[in-house]
RNA sequence: GCGCCCGUAGCUCAACAGGAUAGAGCAUCCGCCUUCUAAGCGGACGGUUGCAGGUUCGAGCCCUGCCGGGCGCGCCA
């Protein structure tokens, strides 16, 4: 299943190789100038420079070369040497029939499928999740159907932040306050019985109110921050009291994260957490250090990362300045003798060598982060967990609110994301209505309806994006009546199902497609530029790139739709039109369904 | 101090490998519903791509230096 682009770019790569230029620069893209050509090909320039020749002769004889090919309706030389092609329109319905009639609406698969781990999601137990999270799911999310779509072995991890300081902090904060949890836990711990229902008193909001109070009071209170840290040291080793209420915190956690990414059409293969990869720790250190790259430094264990000649200037407290490398080494062994993020990452990326073996792992995660995994990483190849290149970390800017600050609530707060998806609910519930649109549905199914144009609303808000920026968070704007929104999205696509609804009713069957309109012919290039956003998509980690392509065609659609009347046409005439409609239709939402968006039937 | 990222229309964002006239949406203005869902379609207005140099036939993109913003900088994760 090959694209107009890449058939029109083998024959002008031909043309290339028989008037002895590189071959190589016949390549063909989307033409910058629809009203000049369909697809252009830059490559006369460059070989032109490379072989010392006049640009326009060479593409004239490029020209000459592709003169009489039954595809193209013109070949014409423009500006300083763009060779512009203009399709057939003959070939343009052969290439509408032949995505009309592929199950992957025009999409082709990886030559080589890899095994890819996409890490994405990151909650933390006791603590609910906020809006800092929705990116990670939503752009993770995207990633993951996105590879397995284009056919490698994918599998989405949610690698679950339980385990370290922060578990002994809030042990000890909730053994202080619920005297009934603290004597069960001193019981078991002491090897005898304890009742566990006890635990049931143990809230997630409890959680969520005790973890900020411990956290500022292990800062300045080095008897509680002691404590804390024996707890934790205790719980690593599994001393019952402690691992009975972590398992309580675990559990209560994990129902609602699961509630919040079904809320967002997210979900993972893998559940795995820092805590399941604490075993491999002992033994990776003890290798390591086999391999010579532990080194003792200021009491504490370090891999040095930086490469030779790699520093940078630092400032001591003193006031002094000296050179150091750079990166900072990754601190495996802390000089109480604590393993550290650093180590659990990667334990993690040993863990995943020995469980799945990855060709590629995607770290889906704030780009704040990028000097940690930067560290992790190189650590990681030096100790042959990973070859160069197997890891990637995708990082993306930060959503803030609209005064261009991080976002926060009214009254200062950072928003929970329950609470997000429950205000964006609200909100597509009142937009529905006030458009009058849902009205005779019956409530289920406009409950369910209001769940998906949130859900667009946000989901498309933030892919159409790209990932690497930070972005406005302005919740009237995406789930705005008018525009690039994600319920613009839902909105086509529920055109055409109606459209088709009514065409099966009436027992109008589709036929072969016949391109005659400019609203047709615009519309099967965007169709068939499917195969190239997505490619796009995949090769740069970039979802924004399948996001604007679902735009297009919708917006392709949505002209044609206005420019061509589909049911009161000719016979023949309306089953090539109903082809291109279902076409769209089924284009659109394999797109949408890539970036985890979900379309109602009716609204 | 050092490092990374960013600066594009009034606002929010795009721009495929360095290519032609830098594109969308919103806002503003003008049109289009007795015809398939008007959350739609057509049109207009809107730019010295932060500034100054450089490389190139050609620069929003590459290089250098400034200005402005964000983030990070081993014993939290």
């Amino acid at each position: 299943m090959s694209d107009l682009k890449s058939v029109l770019g083998e024959a002008v790569e031909a043309a290339f190789a028989a008037i002895g230029a590189p071959p190589e620069l016949g390549r063909v893209t989307p033409s910058d100038r629809p009203d000049l050509a369909d697809f252009q090909s830059n490559g006369a320039l460059a070989a032109a420079k490379r072989l010392g020749k006049n640009p326009r002769e060479i593409a004239t004889a490029v020209a000459d070369q592709l003169a009489g090919d039954p595809r193209l309706a013109a070949v014409e030389i423009a500006g300083p040497g763009f060779i512009n092609l203009k399709v057939a329109e003959a070939a343009l319905s052969d290439r509408a029939d032949a995505i009309a009639a592929d199950p992957r609406a025009g999409a082709a698969s990886v030559a080589h499928a890899r095994k890819v781990i996409v890490d994405y999601g990151g909650p933390n137990v006791a603590k609910p999740m906020h809006v800092g999270h929705l990116r990670a799911s939503i752009i993770g999310e995207s990633l993951k159907r996105l590879y397995r779509f284009r056919g490698d072995e994918v599998v989405g991890d949610a690698h679950f932040g339980d385990w370290g300081y922060q578990m002994g902090l809030l042990i000890g904060a909730v053994m202080d306050e619920k005297p009934a949890v603290a004597a069960v836990v001193e019981a078991i711990n002491a090897g005898g019985q304890g009742d566990v229902s006890a635990f049931e008193q143990v809230s997630l909001a409890d959680l969520d109110r005790l973890y900020p109070e411990a956290a500022a009071k292990g800062k300045t209170d080095t008897d509680y921050r002691d404590r804390a840290r024996k707890i934790t040291a205790a719980l690593q080793t599994k001393q019952p009291g402690y691992y009975a209420l972590w398992e309580r915190f675990r559990d209560v956690t994990r129902v609602a994260l699961e509630r919040d990414f079904h809320a967002l059409g997210v979900d993972f293969d893998w559940w795995k957490g820092e805590s399941d990869v604490e075993p491999l720790i002992p033994p990776m250190v003890a290798e390591l250090d086999a391999k010579g790259l532990l080194v003792d430094d200021q009491g504490a264990r370090i891999i040095r990362v930086a490469r030779e000649g790699e520093t940078k200037k630092k400032k001591l407290p003193d006031g002094s300045v000296v050179t150091v490398p750079s990166p900072d080494p990754l601190l495996v062994v802390s000089s109480e003798g604590s393993a550290m993020y650093g180590t659990t990452d990667l334990a993690t990326i040993l863990d995943r060598k020995q469980i799945f073996g990855p060709d590629l792992i995607i770290y889906c995660v704030d780009q704040r982060q990028a000097d940690h995994f930067e560290i992790v990483f190189r650590a990681a190849y030096l100790a042959g967990y990973a070859t160069e290149g197997q890891l990637q970390h995708i990082g993306f800017g930060t959503m803030n609110g609209t005064d261009g600050k991080p976002f926060k609530t009214r009254e200062g707060g950072v928003l929970k994301l329950n609470d997000l998806i429950e205000l964006t609910r609200s909100k597509a519930r009142e937009r529905l209505r006030e458009a009058g649109l849902g009205e005779n549905l019956p409530p289920e199914e406009f409950e369910a309806t209001a769940g998906k144009v949130a859900v667009a609303a946000l989901k498309f808000a933030d892919l159409q994006n790209f990932r690497g920026t930070s972005y406005v968070f302005d919740l009237d704007r995406f789930m705005s009546f008018e525009g690039k929104t994600g319920p613009y999205l839902l909105y086509q696509a529920v055109r055409v199902k109606s459209l088709l609804r009514r065409a099966a009713e009436e027992g109008v069957a589709q036929g072969p497609v016949t391109v005659a309109e400019p609203a047709e012919r615009d519309l099967v290039l965007t169709l068939d530029a499917f195969d190239a956003a997505l490619g796009e998509a995949y090769d740069r980690y970039a979802p924004n790139a399948l996001a604007e392509h679902a735009y297009r065609l919708s917006q392709a659609f949505s002209r044609f739709y206005a420019a061509c009347p589909i049911m009161q046409a000719e016979p023949a005439v309306k089953a090539s039109r109903l082809t291109l409609a279902a076409t769209t239709l089924r284009q659109l939402e394999l797109a949408l369904d890539l970036l985890g968006i979900a379309t109602p039937d009716r609204m």
